[in-house]
DNA sequence: TACCAGGTCCTCG
DNA sequence: CGAGGACATGGT
């Protein structure tokens, strides 16, 4: 088994099934990317209150929300933070008639590569690996150094099998691990990759 | 109180 | 390109 299998193994027998993404509606595909944009650097905890409203407005679809006026937009989705540039790019996604691709999708104002990533991850579940901050902070620390996010992307892609169940799961376990053990100042004692990390075991 | 949270855009060198 | 600043609320 590889590396990375390895680490996903480690994680997924300490939390197991993490059920991303948390929303559930008929409308799961929008709802999804809705999440994804609002939830850019900021708590998911602010973001659910921000979509409550949305809901509770009857603004949870891409004609609603291609509608709306974009200030009354703005003030139903101030916990989410960043709110006059996320009612942009709300109305920015919902106005997008285009077939659903990456380089579309970075073609949108205001969506960069781990919100078109998720995306296609989590709304369409195509099997793209999704690199954020945690990715990037965990895989500095068992590796050597920081790598771009193309450069970890490939790490990942080239090195699993191309499962979109997989990546998915793999995601998330990593956000858990992110929040439970290597954080900003990392707490190492019971970490599940205490064995593989700065041990030179993994060298990722 | 200060820092952090499932980033992206814009500007400047 | 890449670094640096702006964008903003809510929890600890």
């Amino acid at each position: 088994m590889n590396k990375l299998m390895q680490v996903y193994e480690l994680l997924f027998e300490r939390f197991g099934k993490q059920n991303w993404w948390p929303v559930s509606s008929n409308n799961k595909e929008f709802e999804v990317c809705v999440g994804a944009i609002l939830t850019q650097n900021t708590a998911w905890t602010n973001v659910e209150k921000a979509i409550k409203n949305l809901k509770e407005n009857n603004l949870l679809s891409k004609e609603a929300i291609a509608k709306v006026n974009v200030k009354k937009l703005a003030n139903l989705i101030r916990s989410a933070g960043y709110f006059n540039q996320k009612a942009k790019k709300l109305k920015e996604f919902a106005s997008f008639d285009g077939e659903v691709t990456r380089e579309n999708l970075l073609n949108i104002w205001g969506i960069g590569p781990e919100t078109a990533d998720s995306i296609l991850l989590y709304a369409y579940n195509r099997p793209t690996f999704v690199i954020d901050a945690y990715t990037k902070r965990i895989f500095s620390r068992l590796g050597r150094g920081e790598k771009s996010y193309e450069e970890l992307q490939e790490m990942f892609m080239k090195n699993l099998p191309e499962n979109y169940r997989l990546f998915n799961e793999y995601h998330a376990l990593i956000v858990r691990l992110a929040k439970e053990h290597c954080r900003t100042k990392p707490e190492c004692g019971n970490c599940p990759l205490n064995n593989v990390c700065q041990t030179g075991k993994l060298n990722i």
